[in-house]
DNA sequence: GTCGGCGATGTAAAGGTTTTCATAAGGCGC
DNA sequence: GCGCCTTATGAAAACCTTTACATCGCCGAC
């Protein structure tokens, strides 16, 4: 009779997969002849029970087909297993490969990973909340930046968050992302190395921790070659390749142009390149240009882009496990790790034109 | 008295949102001098609550910023609000677009979006079942037209499931995809009018039914055209750009060239063009070339690609829409829905190249 | 032999909701 | 004025788990 209600709910003609209702713990603990509160401790605690009975509780496990029902769980713990993932927009070609690694290491944990879009409304970032209020979900990744709800309001009721790709402005959130700086010199070094002395570098004046650090990485890279900053070849646009084609036709106008473009990111470059070749020039053997971010169109310009690299997959997994740490610990081990990116050497960067150069 | 809870939860010198313990129902009931009953009723059966009491419920969800637990709700209710989002690959260039479609519907009526990858391992595949068994997902859509799990085995457990962008092979599961029949004769028509009769078609054999649909518009659009069709133009790649440029290496070894390329989709015509480009050729003066998806790099090929366009957000609405009818009604209004697909000009399409087509 | 302590297990409460069933009140027809 | 139907509400069960506390038996030390 211990067996009779598994009997009656299964489909007797079938393997024990095919049950309408799926098992409860009630199941398991009446097949092991043991009460429901030992089931759960040889699942969660196995040290706490004898062998002999945890064994007989796999069989019953075994044979059920149990699952914990995990909105039972998630109830009487008080917490979730599921993160969420906002971005302002899911579209945004770093956000796919940074997902890769946050859904990786989330699962291999136990965890979910549930998605949400603002479009940067902050309307829509709100009903994104719900799901803390509710319950649903145990911690929060944000992308590019952005809180996606008004920024002082909301801060008291944050969950516990991890930035990704890039810091949220202002906030005490532990954050994941790039050492800007390494990789904005590797950039610099390589023009260099090639012999660019007048090399541009076309910015993005969005105050985005980020653009700061690469402008400081292009300086610095100057400084250490002794090359004097001149004022006149730093551009700011706005991170769109139209930017960077606006500025091109800037320099153009000028007395002084660069044999080199540094450019705060892959669209940049693309504006500028689009901007050379309007004005029939070709790269590399008159400008050399560089990107940054390494976008999946990257290799796809002409020519290809030479650029930084974000290890995207790699952010997204330590982030998630940074958060994960901070759920279980309450404190983040560490509040900002970056990651040093690498250097894509592809068509876009070679010696300076003698034309501008004449040196 | 009866707000002694609240004042005593609540951090006395802020707002209401910044309850350390969310409130529950129970509180809310509390302040309004109701029972619990009546304030579930209010919030989900209106009609069925007096006038009054509805306004003083809606006032004390107010006051204690009341969000349902949806842990709760979805244990007493045994269907959760989320829905389960499985590709094998996240960073497929499709995806993205698709999923924007999914969460803007999902959102919209409630629903949460969670995602997993499988990467192709049916292993995998299987752990993302445990969302199902465990109660945290309601329903499944599909990716790619691959169950990640066992075929047959499986199929007697699936939850309520859509498939997207591609069908799955063999299964009843409904399906939201593109018309590939018409996308297909958009491609063929475009190249007829441009004049072209040599037409050759680079396919995938992979057994996927979007891709002997593509082949099919070929042939219909060749026969409506009164052009026979020509068996050694057509050839059977596996959908990469590798493949691509196999064919027009096969291609040139033969005697008859064609004077176009319509290919089964955009990573092919990548190969056929560089494929060409590597003899010397310039699209579309020398050669046509078509391609089908519009994938991000599309346009960023050279020359830009001529192709077409897989409505992806509206297949994500879509989709999501069919899954949640299917949710509440428990049958679906139609089991294929085909979204008629549009055609991106660029400029891989030209007239025929006089040296291959002296006519 | 008794007692303390410890290890293994069971009992029951709690977590927040929805819903069935019962109750109560009010209106209406006779 | 009475009974019946309708409408509004409340009490309590059920959903499935985890865990604090209680119980029980056993072993070793005295």
């Amino acid at each position: 009779m211990s067996l009779c209600r598994l009997i009656q709910k299964g489909d007797p003609g079938q393997s024990r997969v095919f049950h309408s209702t799926p098992a409860t713990i009630e199941d398991v603990a009446r097949i092991a002849q043991v009460s429901i509160a030992t089931v759960s401790r040889a699942i969660h605690n196995p040290e706490k029970v004898a062998n002999s009975t945890r064994l007989k509780v796999n069989q019953a496990i075994a044979i059920t087909g149990y699952t914990t029902n995990a909105m039972a769980r998630s109830l009487r713990l008080g917490r979730s297993n599921m993160i969420l993932v906002v971005a302002p927009d899911i579209g945004d070609p770093n956000f796919s490969s940074i997902l890769i690694g946050l859904e990786n290491e989330a699962r291999a944990h136990g965890y979910g990973v549930l998605i949400g879009h603002t479009q940067n409304d902050a309307q829509r970032g709100l009903e994104y909340l719900k799901f803390f209020d509710s319950n649903q979900a145990a911690g929060l990744i944000l992308f590019t930046g952005i809180l996606p709800f008004g920024h002082q309001t909301m801060m008291a009721r944050l969950p516990p968050s991890v930035a990704v790709f890039e810091p949220v402005f202002n906030g005490g959130i532990p954050y994941v992302g790039v050492d800007e700086h390494a990789g904005a010199r590797k950039a610099i070094d390589l023009l260099i190395t090639e012999g660019h002395r007048k090399i541009a570098f076309i910015g993005d004046s969005r105050t985005r921790l980020a653009y700061s650090r690469r402008r400081e990485g292009y300086e610095q890279g100057l400084a250490a070659a002794r090359i004097p900053l001149d004022q006149r070849m730093v551009l700011e646009g706005d991170g769109t390749s139209e930017s960077g084609r606006l500025a091109v036709e800037q320099l153009f106008m000028r007395d002084t142009l660069p044999t080199a473009f540094m450019c705060v990111n892959d669209q940049t470059a693309l504006g500028v390149m689009t901007g050379l070749a309007a004005r029939g020039y070709t790269m590399p053997r008159d400008f050399s240009v560089t990107g940054f971010d390494d976008v999946p169109q990257a290799s796809f310009m002409t020519p290809p882009l030479t650029t930084i690299r974000q290890p995207r997959t790699l952010i997204g997994k330590h982030a998630m496990a940074l958060l994960l740490e901070l759920l279980s610990e309450g404190q983040p081990a560490e509040t900002e790790l970056l990651l040093v990116p690498d250097l894509v050497i592809r068509n876009s960067v070679g010696p300076p034109s003698r034309q501008w150069d004449p040196r």
